[in-house]
DNA sequence: TTGTAAGCGTTATCAC
DNA sequence: GTGATAACGCTTACAA
């Protein structure tokens, strides 16, 4: 069937003569390479139709009468023809492509995101373009710049805070937006995420249910992590109801290692060597650091009580096991994908922002 | 400088007509929405030069007058114009994509490959579609024909196994391909991989060095899992040295969950309950097998050893610490990258096929 | 250094 | 149900 050929660059020209990149009237001018060799014209002519008619087998099997399909069908087969995305979306403007910026795949959880919004892209064939922001807003917007110039039918951002000029080429290109991540402020447009906020809030009052005072926060700079920062103001609010405030605010550059857990302890204890209780908002973080704290005989949750936050595999397998918040961070991936095909759809009055519910995972470890 | 409209959809029309996808010459057809808006012909138009001029600016502003040049960009700045890449593809095939195809984000092994393939790919402004194979060799093929109809610059594959299509289709194509992962096979154009072999076999020499002989291998489906079968055939060899063989082999269904660290082990110790030291193919499910060791009071690594795959974060956080082997993951894929870009760019003979050094990082469970 | 003309491979439109 | 023709927005080739 396929021809094996042992070179690459084999050519099909085993039937018809394939079009070689030439005027197929006028006066031929000097050779333009043709990408991909096979092209709508010689399934055409194979076929024994016009081009138009094998565009609507392609796009609108249906409008085209049985016998006629069937014979451009095996045409389309015989000469292993691939259509050229990039004229069919300069003549129609659909690229069935959609743009996903997250700040790095490396962090489990944006990687998990990730693999359910390409999951179900995939299975509308729309295509997937990724970037990494590396937590930074001007990179964020280098990139929504580079993608606009090919047309992506839909965008998927992390979190809402974006540089202006993000910000207004993305409005101004009408694409559909759903940012993720960040279900406490205003969206772009659409939004799919969590309350950072109230995550907050329920590790203070966890802590404050079991009697605990000083107590501690561990999250990425400020400039950089803003959904830290706003989980650390739901944790303030909260500790405020009573009068209280964090006895340390630890911040740390990102992306946050696994051993930035055992440093922010040392960092932590050396700031206020009574704390209580520490939230990190990040598991991983919260895992080393338990797992040092057993290591230096730091009875947790009796003297020092852990929380962490994203609920990642290993919290349940140690012991103590980790109390740590969990976020359908794969549905919310789905999710965000699935708004942009609505909107592509046409389905337009959907709800525009949705919070998912976050849980508290009560283990161990406080 | 950016007009703050409220709406959507917001013009630029402030200054000067914008083209509208209509005929400027002939009998003006019915309207055929524009995308973007705003294109060459209109900065042209601004600028007082020819869109040829404009494309020069863009392209190869060296040969534009210093004058003439600075004219284009204010009117690019101005009209605030993103090119539209597929007209420029269309034009010149070169399309700055290069595909990725893994079998899952969700694995942490991927997902560090392609941060760092997006990474070098992103320095020089190159676009990555990215696929999920979901470990099944249909769903590549799939993946390859669909991303092929945009003409990528390059492929980066996992593993050396695919359909007879795949290669076939790829081949034809013409496009540079790395195949990762895997040092021990032929690869079709280039490959970044180490040996899986070898390091099976470097796992049995360890145990067998420690005088162990009743030994187990735990890994994915022998017709899912291609690299792990080339780990248990390096186990195998080592121990066939000796005149033995692996005690039990668990295959698993992929994806591997870190909870299956526990069913294997169960599974192990069901087939053979005097098994000395067990090689999981994947750290997640050595390390919750350790755990669950811990848990049960079953001595590691004096009653079983345990030695991992792949050296993730918390191996070297545990009690005992998780013997495992370590593979440059990171510099795999971007490795893998800038093998695709030096061919792109013309540095022909390069290095084919590398294959990576992996380490024996040994610590207490082994 | 700049401009003109002719495509690149597909789909939209309209006529048959 | 099918085909001819004109775009789609850009770059290549060549002329000026």
């Amino acid at each position: 069937m396929i021809p094996a050929g042992p070179e690459r660059f084999a050519s099909t020209r085993d039937r018809i003569e394939v079009t070689q990149g030439k005027a197929p009237t006028g006066k031929p001018r000097t050779k333009r390479p043709s990408a991909s060799g096979v092209k709508m014209r010689d399934v055409a002519r194979l076929a024994g139709t016009s081009t138009q008619t094998v565009s609507r087998v392609i796009s609108r099997p249906e409008l085209v009468a049985e016998s006629t399909r069937q014979l451009v069908e095996r045409a389309i087969v015989e000469l292993n023809y691939i259509p050229n995305s990039a004229a069919r979306l300069l003549a129609s403007s659909a690229s069935r492509i959609v743009a996903v910026i997250i700040p790095s795949l490396s962090a489990t959880v944006y990687a998990q995101e990730v693999h359910h919004i390409v999951r179900v892209l995939e299975e509308r064939s729309f295509s997937t373009l990724i970037g990494n922001s590396d937590y930074s807003q001007e990179r964020e917007e280098r990139l929504v710049q580079s993608f606009l110039e090919r047309q992506p039918e839909g965008f998927i951002l992390t979190g809402t805070e974006h540089t202006e000029r993000t910000t207004a080429l993305l409005k101004r290109s009408g694409v559909p937006i759903v940012e993720t991540f960040d279900g406490d402020s205003p969206a772009m447009d659409m939004s799919v995420g969590f309350s950072n906020f109230q995550a907050g809030r329920t590790v203070a009052e966890l802590f404050r249910t079991r009697g605990l005072s000083r107590l501690a926060f561990v999250g990425g700079r400020q400039d950089q992590d803003f959904r830290a920062n706003a989980r650390y103001a739901g944790y303030c609010d909260r500790l405020a109801q009573d009068g209280l405030a964090p006895v340390v605010r630890v911040e740390l550059d990102l992306p946050m290692r696994q051993a930035d857990g055992i440093a922010a302890l040392d960092r932590v204890l050396a700031a206020e060597p009574l704390t209580q209780a520490i939230f990190f908002s990040a598991d991983n973080m919260a895992i080393s650091a338990l797992l040092e704290c057993n290591r230096r005989g730091i009875g947790v949750p009796d003297q020092i009580a852990i929380c962490g936050f994203g609920n990642y595999d290993y919290g349940d397998a140690l012991i103590p096991s980790l109390t740590t918040i969990s976020v359908p961070f794969e549905e919310m991936g789905a999710l965000a994908a699935r708004e942009i095909l609505a909107r592509i759809d046409g389905d337009s009055e959907r709800p525009r922002q949705t919070v998912m519910p976050f849980r508290l995972i009560r283990r161990g470890s406080a």
